[in-house]
DNA sequence: CTTTAATCAGACAAAAAAATCTGTTTATAG
DNA sequence: CTATAAACAGATTTTTTTGTCTGATTAAAG
């Protein structure tokens, strides 16, 4: 079975929301944030290298060090995250798998589905991560019990 | 990358939706949906083995046999195809990948993507084959065009 | 009855995704 | 200055998905 994004995406946005979630200027290590979302630790670290490249997240070196956002949650759209890992295929592609989508000769889902995945990728593009602080913070709070 | 359906699913759902555009009776062999829809011959023919376990599809064996659909177009939803080959799971588990949704405490982005999701399942509960054939029709037409 | 063309069954292989390991560099704290 | 704890780099492993191969069975057609 396959969902929407990878479970890389998965946890690259999870991951960013906690970020989020404990302020602008928190410093985190993956360490922690692997454990309290039950990650494994080397690969959100690794996630969360890449997004460092890709602008979304800064990084601190050495002891005390970790992560923490590279801007303004408000400034951050879910779709950023998305875009930064799994990429924007997913919204220019056939549902369906047909190899081309021409105007003319649309896939028989493309009216159905075409506006429901405007619609998803309209959502992740309004949402902002300070929109999302307060129910991520009740979500990281309930994980474990 | 990952969108909604596995490989598997987006064949099957081509699939189904070319016998269902021969029409009901036809009997369709795998090579020539292979070729016609660019799968791999092997490939689609598993797909449509386990789709005839499922009972959605007949098949007929030795010289001049194939596949064909098991019920009227009317009564296949693409619901009914998705739920044989992947299953439900991206209905009901959570697109941030956290690992139980609670109604006390859901994920972030449990009200927006929860509705969308709704509307998807919706819309492939809602659709059934006969009403797609013409669509279907165009866009085989011009598959290799 | 024999040839042929199809499904079917199940092992196998290749590729991609997910996860792990090993070691290096870097900065803080003592 | 040393010990420690972190990111970082990159190779490696494991698992899942995708695709292929081999042979057996079945039924139609000549
Ligand atoms: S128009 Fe049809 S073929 Fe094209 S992407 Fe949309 S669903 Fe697929
Ligand atoms: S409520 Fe939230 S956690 Fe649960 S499935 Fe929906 S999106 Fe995921």
């Amino acid at each position: 079975m396959t969902v929407i994004f990878s479970k890389k995406c998965e946890y690259g946005l999870q991951a960013v929301l906690y970020l989020s979630a404990k302020g602008i200027g928190e410093i985190v290590s993956a360490d922690e944030i692997a454990k309290k979302l039950n990650i494994p630790k080397e690969f959100v670290s690794k996630i969360l290298q890449s997004l460092t490249e890709s602008g979304l997240v800064n990084s601190k070196k050495g002891k005390a060090g970790g992560f923490s956002l590279a801007k303004e949650p408000s400034k951050i759209r879910l779709i950023d995250i998305v875009a930064a890992i799994d990429g924007l295929g997913m919204f220019n592609t056939c549902v369906l798998g047909f190899p081309s989508c021409s105007p003319d000769h649309p896939c028989p889902l493309h009216e159905k589905w075409g506006s429901l995945r405007s619609s998803t990728y309209n959502m992740l593009t309004e949402q902002t991560l300070d929109e999302l602080k307060e129910k991520t913070l009740n979500k990281i709070a309930h994980l474990e019990a």
